[in-house]
DNA sequence: CGATTTGTTCTACGATGTGTAGAAGAACTT
DNA sequence: AAGTTCTTCTACACATCGTAGAACAAATCG
């Protein structure tokens, strides 16, 4: 299970949130901007680059090495990602459909109207 | 994110597959008897001692102090564990109904299934 | 009750993952 | 070629986890 650090997880919500590939002093800077309510993140670039290296070593990232900042993009999108995490989750367990109901019940209201149009036809 | 290590898993697995308490000493026989396909895994008994108190301090296993040999016992099932883990991971997204959309095309048809009748009603 | 056995807690060490960044090396710009 | 800008290497501290011995507590047996 890929579990992810906080500094982590904050790059990868800055490059989920932007669509065009950054480098890594746009990400220091973009950390440093109150990215997720923290204060004084005034890291130094090499640690941005250690983290994305990490990233990338967990196919969470992808860089283009041609441009010579080197680029750094997402593989996949937010919400691709952490619908496949949910996945793995539930096939952890043997009974799914029992974890599938019990999922069911921790949902909002208007998430299980979502799922019933999605369910719909098949 | 709980995420537990291979041991911690594997008590958690015991644990889950038994409704009465057990005590340190038949968790580790429990282990020692081809658990999860591993080979050769005499444990110490304060090994699994030890994992038993990391799992009670993370809150997913209680034990009974007044029994002698301590009985120790999961405190949800794992299905309403695995559930809730899967909606800590949905959360985690700002756009949940797109997660969701995702997750769904990722389950199997009977799974898919399952969820229309639970859904059924609202 | 004192000795022995059985069970629990404390302490610890090695491995791995993560945050953090300096030092060293590579490449681009004049 | 020299300076500037980037990237990679190396490193360290801290947390978590597997692992278990040592020390301490409780029950049991004479």
């Amino acid at each position: 299970m890929a579990t992810l650090g906080d500094l982590e997880r904050t790059v990868m919500d800055l490059l989920w949130a932007t669509p065009e590939a950054m480098n890594a002093n746009a990400l220091r800077d973009a950390i440093a901007e109150a990215p997720s309510g923290q204060v004084g993140r005034e890291l130094a670039v090499t640690t941005v680059l250690t983290v994305l290296s990490r990233l990338e070593k967990k196919g969470l990232v992808e860089r283009e090495r041609d441009s010579r900042p080197h680029r750094y993009r997402s593989v996949t999108s937010r919400e691709d990602h952490t619908a496949e995490l949910m996945h793995e989750v539930l096939v952890t367990a043997p009974d799914r459909e029992a974890v599938l109901a019990r999922f069911i019940g921790s949902v909002t209201e208007a998430e299980a109207e979502t799922l019933r149009k999605l369910l719909g036809g098949s």
